[in-house]
DNA sequence: ATAACTAATACTCCCTCTGAGCATTAGTGA
DNA sequence: TCACTAATGCTCAGAGGGAGTATTAGTTAT
């Protein structure tokens, strides 16, 4: 690969959710870490999504229903640290984000929990072990270290900001900016840099920049959440509401009042009932559809989260 | 330009607002419409965002503060109709959203107002003509003529939501929805084909597909707002609420409830008052700051707006 | 059978947010 | 001094949503 060339590719951040675990596809990378599908841009493809549809149906044998364009990376030091990748040449990648109902596997594919790569992610038991044990010291310790006044403001408002420190919320939304504040703080596997790294407890890293573009794709969906009904294309037709709540939380990371869960969906006309009842294990709770309408009726509809701990 | 071939560039939507008008920088194209600012990928940027303050400032002579990724636009037929360009070669354009404050003018570039582009998007003195006149007969005889009920479900759904037809709610922020169903509809003189197409007040085209990234952007901005305070972007570093209230309501393209307004602002901590005041013809108002420590106190951040209009 | 348990569903309370309007104040210019 | 303009202050009502209590309808263990 000479100096100065360019190579385009498409990668898929493919997302389905199976028993309260929200899992994303990833390809066997044989002695790496595992990576994204991912595919080159064919001069054949009509429109880039057509591209996006037709690799993962040959990589991952997996027909995507809802697509949606992330982000394109294309910074030089993307590959810094990465064999077999000179950095100068430009490696430009359209992220994507997909959304599937079924979790069929495939072959060379392996579906994998998110929060395998973002344990503080997940704040569905409380505030994970990570946070208080690694994360909050080094992120003070990183204030602490601040070179002037200014920029420890600068670094205090951040931190505020991202991990909700000094008491403030924690924005479930800012699943990139946390990993960025991590990776520049060195502690993730993939900016450990020559230190061997600390990084128990901090997640599995993927191949190149994947991991940075999964937490992407992860806010993305969490932030989309409360103003598009993107969770039923996670959900099969006909559901219970306790589950829509299970699969909310799975994504959101956060755990949910079940009576407001419960009004809020049917009072937003968000779903509908069947007549019909599903055998739970304790009183039968009946089965919900998607209520098409409430787009015509609702202008972002979507499913609230309560996205602060005080 | 050979078949197959793939050239990349990056493209800016430069925003600022004066005089309650917002506009965008686009350069005279000699005998074409207008163009945006956009350059190639040099293999010298280290990041995307570099390269493209770079050409900003090479082609405009503006040095842009906020910036942000929109979308990375791709499909073969983004050139279609347009003179000079094959088909059978990709292009493919990163385009950003950049807000700058001053609107000093450059040489060989413009501010054009971003309503010329989408007079129908500015309801601030209520719903605009074009829309009654044109728009809303074009989509129910488009609704009316579908072909089986399913479609027709479609297409009615669609109507509502996009344009808030039948006395549903108007959504600010689906820009770039609109503008694809006009476009579809064979409204907007780049989709209008061998049709000379009566494309009076509904707006001026800009080159290639400028005028939907420009949509994206508006749709982008106007969302962004509610939730991060990027009006400030916009603004001189002192200004009264009322010069800030007009300048969201110039983005948002809605009339704001004054009162209600600075309560709003004031009361979400989002500014501050400096003792100064403004002589403004009536009685003086008082000069305000933008308050930096919202960020640390409130996770969303920004001014609402009543996107609905019953 | 009956009790213990599980999970769904119903209802209440209260606080905040926000849309809408009325009222007052402090300047400018005829 | 009056008319006018624009800023500022205040009230009221309804919607939304966070939190808790109470009730119901099944399953499972004894």
């Amino acid at each position: 690969m000479a100096a100065g060339e360019l190579q385009v590719t498409l990668d898929a951040v493919i997302v389905a959710v199976t028993d309260e675990t929200p899992r994303i596809l990833v390809i066997d990378g044989e002695d790496h870490s595992p990576r994204l599908p991912s595919g080159p841009l064919d001069p054949g493809d009509r429109t880039l999504d057509r591209a996006l549809r037709r690799f993962v149906r040959q990589q991952a044998g997996l027909e995507v229903g809802y697509v949606e364009q992330l982000y394109t990376f294309g910074d030089l030091d993307r590959s810094a640290g990465f064999v077999g990748r000179p950095e100068c040449s430009r490696l430009l990648s359209i992220a994507y984000l997909a959304l599937v109902r079924e979790s069929r596997p495939a072959a060379g594919a392996t579906w994998m929990n998110w929060y395998d790569l973002y344990p503080w992610e997940d704040q569905r038991a409380g505030p994970p072990p990570v946070l208080g044990s690694a994360i909050e010291p080094a992120v003070a310790e990183w204030v602490e270290a601040s070179p002037t006044p200014a920029v420890r403001s600068e670094r205090e408002e951040r931190a505020t900001m991202v991990f909700g420190l000094g008491g403030a919320a924690w924005d479930g939304v800012r699943v990139l900016e946390r990993y960025e504040l991590l990776y520049e703080l060195g502690l993730l596997a993939e900016s450990a840099g020559e230190d061997p790294s600390p990084s128990a407890g901090l997640g599995r890293p993927l191949q190149l920049d994947h991991r940075r573009m999964v937490a992407t794709a992860l806010g993305r969906l969490r932030g989309k959440l409360t103003y598009r009904p993107v969770v039923f294309e996670l959900l099969p037709p006909t559901f219970t509401l306790f589950q829509l709540q299970r699969l909310v939380e799975a994504l959101s990371g956060v755990r949910l009042h079940k009576q407001n869960f419960r009004r809020l969906a049917e009072g937003a006309g968000l779903v509908e009932g069947t007549g019909e009842v599903a055998r739970t294990g304790g009183r039968p709770a009946e089965l919900f559809r998607f209520r098409r309408e409430v787009l015509r009726e609702r202008p972002r509809p979507g499913v609230g989260t309560p996205w602060t701990r005080s």
